[in-house]
DNA sequence: CTCAGTGCAAAAGCTTTGCATAATA
DNA sequence: TATTATGCAAAGCTTTTGCACTGAG
């Protein structure tokens, strides 16, 4: 639980800027989101905080989402299909593999942007902010099944 | 003109298919996506093709953005912001860099599925068949320019 | 009490689909 | 000539917006 006070107390901090105002639907949004650890697109968020609190609307998911990108609180990931996908911003660069079969979402680290940065002469004058590496495939379960 | 020979060949080829007819809008539409150099979205192929085609219609710059898509001539890119952006396959793995001020595009080669696939011990059962990164920052220029 | 945030309904994209017509092999 | 592909118009999604009401500070 420690991790998450920490992340609770940063998103309360960042809340609060003047003009800002938490309200239940921003805090279950947000929990809704850290739960879904970082693969549901909008209307799944939508969905899953409905079930806490009926009368929420999608146009508020959608406008809150847009809101807790533009503060910095939530990523929007692009995967290879339709929608976005929406995860609390890691402390830490990582990545997805995602299996096309099964769906499974895997993270892992790897300091891709120090290493690009070293590595290709393209990117040395960049000043590069975001970095999003999506790799796609079948993880060796789904492969089994399919033999 | 030798590389775009080889790749009208291979398209020709591919186009060929039993069931499947080259049409002139077909032709046209991927020497738009060729041009594009990558970086064009279903609406801008559309408005660019209707330039030499007037009575072309975005139905079929849909249906034949997805039929090139299967087919795996033309690969879908998911930029950072709204829409897909269009490439024809390119042989070997590259990546992207964007430019969020001027919205330039820079392209690089980088073995990374291979070096993940290396290091990354999550990846190491998993079938990669896609990989995409995208990274976004702001290039030499623009930083200048700022300032 | 004030003003930011919400819900609802309507509008605005983008993408897909049904159907009659045109064009390719 | 037999299908496949096209254009048009309509439908289907996802996302955004206007407005009156609610609720946090």
């Amino acid at each position: 639980m420690n991790v998450n006070n920490k992340s609770l107390e940063k998103t309360r901090r960042v809340l609060n800027a003047p003009g800002l105002r938490i309200t239940n639907q921003r805090a279950l949004i947000l929990e809704v989101i850290r739960h879904g650890r970082g693969h549901l697109d909008a209307d799944e968020v939508y969905r899953r905080a409905r079930e806490k609190q009926p009368r929420l609307s999608l146009s508020t998911v959608y406008r809150t989402l847009q809101m807790l990108k533009k503060l910095g609180l939530v990523e929007e990931l692009h995967f290879n299909e339709e929608h976005h996908h929406y995860e609390v911003k890691p402390a830490t660069e990582h990545h997805h593999l995602v299996c096309l079969n099964c769906g499974r979402v895997v993270e892992f680290q790897y300091p891709l942007a120090r290493l690009v940065k070293k590595n290709v002469p393209e990117a040395k004058d960049f000043d590069i902010t975001n970095i999003e590496l999506h790799m796609a495939g079948y993880c060796a379960k789904c492969r089994q099944e399919k033999k």
